[in-house]
DNA sequence: AGGCCGCATTGATTTGGATCAACGCGCCGT
DNA sequence: ACGGCGCGTTGATCCAAATCAATGCGGCCT
């Protein structure tokens, strides 16, 4: 339930000036409000960073000195209790904007799926440079609504769905964001183990997979592999998702 | 499950400048962020509104036309299943801003508890505000983050926690956030129904009934009243609610 | 090629909370 | 004062998912 980890590796400690202008994740991140003509100041406070999987990059509790931004890579954050009992409270893919927190300690924690590559940015540069940027401002409070939507969304699987809803809601969510293989446009990866998916879901191990197992009999789904899905009837995965099974 | 409700009143078509400045929730709201000298453009958008109990001012799934700022009473947001389960995401109290989403949809409804005074602003007219009075969009995205751990928390709870951990951690929001009753300290309002913290809880009316009964046979708590309650050993209670016990 | 290890699946049994059912009580309207 | 009704409590039973327990399987190291 609980992995130590290896540290993070600090690719690019000072952030030379292409470093944001050739970023292939700009463009679906709130760096994007930043533009070209000053990409420099946003490249000057980034630190690119990687980390391998396992590694947790954020620890709840911990001082909330920094931002991050995903440039590569799946990360899960989670909440822990102390027994060990886990709590994903999401998963977090290239583009996406962690670390919005107005207390000064990080609410969750955040380990690295895959192999992650992510910029961190010091929330106090990060506070200037947004007073000079206040679209970027407005990027960030797009991004925290979008989120709270989301958690909502979540609070209602959690609170009020079935095993079974549970599962078609995630693929569901999956199939639209998720990475999507090749071959058929309905086939995607699924980077987190089975434990992942259960902590995420608020089930265990064995529900999921029988889960799953159950909505591939009744040809709802294929499972090519155990990290490969693919949605054979989306409209009724879609209703069984929706409680309107 | 489902109260269909009369309509929100309409206090105060049109603010008159006073509205906003002897506004008693303004301290504790976004609207603080207006200063004086320009309150009355806030108040010249703001639209007082009334709404008895029962009463839904927020729909799901309609034109999300307007921001609301709750001045008195209490409100209940919830998110429904097509066969009627429901998932309480929040309460709101005074000062509390509802509304924010990116979509062009409310993700919730939210209805009166007790009797409700709100203020309406129209979204068009608040986004021009916002262009004025950049530390309203700061306070905007504190709101937002707050809430986003707020939401986080609630995920812990509806995909981890024990009956039992849930109406603890219930109980030791509400003591430290709700309507303090005269007397004890220890001592608050519970203006909900059982039904709602039922709903918001992710547990059953009989659950949280026969839990509430337990912690106070336990001395845990105190129950004067069903809508009353009084925390006797608070270091035990915030034990068990975060699963410390 | 073999064996180990971590993840996933599948089966048997248990259980916390849901559901079904009855009753108590306070409040309101007559 | 009475009766009805909505809300809350309490009791009996059920069931979806958890837990306990093997077993399968693929990748990796030697």
């Amino acid at each position: 339930m609980y992995t130590p980890s290896t540290r993070p590796v600090v690719l690019d400690p000072r952030g030379a000036a292409n470093i944001c202008a050739n970023c292939e994740a700009r463009s679906q991140s709130v760096c994007d409000a930043v533009p070209d003509s000053d990409i420099a100041r946003l490249a000057a406070i980034a630190v690119v960073t990687r980390a391998e999987p396992g590694t947790t990059f954020i620890q709840e509790g911990d001082s909330a000195t920094h931002f991050f931004n995903i440039s590569a890579g799946t990360v899960r954050m989670y909440k822990m209790l102390p027994d060990g009992r886990r709590q994903i409270t999401g998963f977090s893919g290239v583009g996406h904007f962690l670390g919005l927190a107005v207390s000064d300690t990080y609410a969750f924690s955040a380990e690295a799926i895959d192999r992650v590559r992510f910029c961190k940015f010091s929330r106090a540069r990060v506070r200037t440079l947004l007073d000079d940027f206040p679209a970027m401002e407005k990027r960030l409070l797009a991004v925290a609504s979008t989120e709270l939507v989301a958690a909502q969304d979540q609070m209602l699987l959690l609170g009020r769905k079935t095993a079974r809803e549970r599962l078609a809601s995630f693929l569901m969510l999956q199939s639209r964001q998720g990475t999507i293989c090749q071959g058929s446009r309905s086939r995607f990866a699924l980077p987190m183990s089975r434990g992942d998916i259960a902590d995420y879901l608020g089930l265990t191990i064995e529900t999921v997979s029988r889960t799953l197992t159950k909505l591939r009999t009744e040809g709802f789904i294929e499972i090519p592999s155990a990290s490969e899905i693919a949605i054979r009837a989306p409209g009724a995965l879609e209703n069984l998702a929706t409680g309107m099974a």
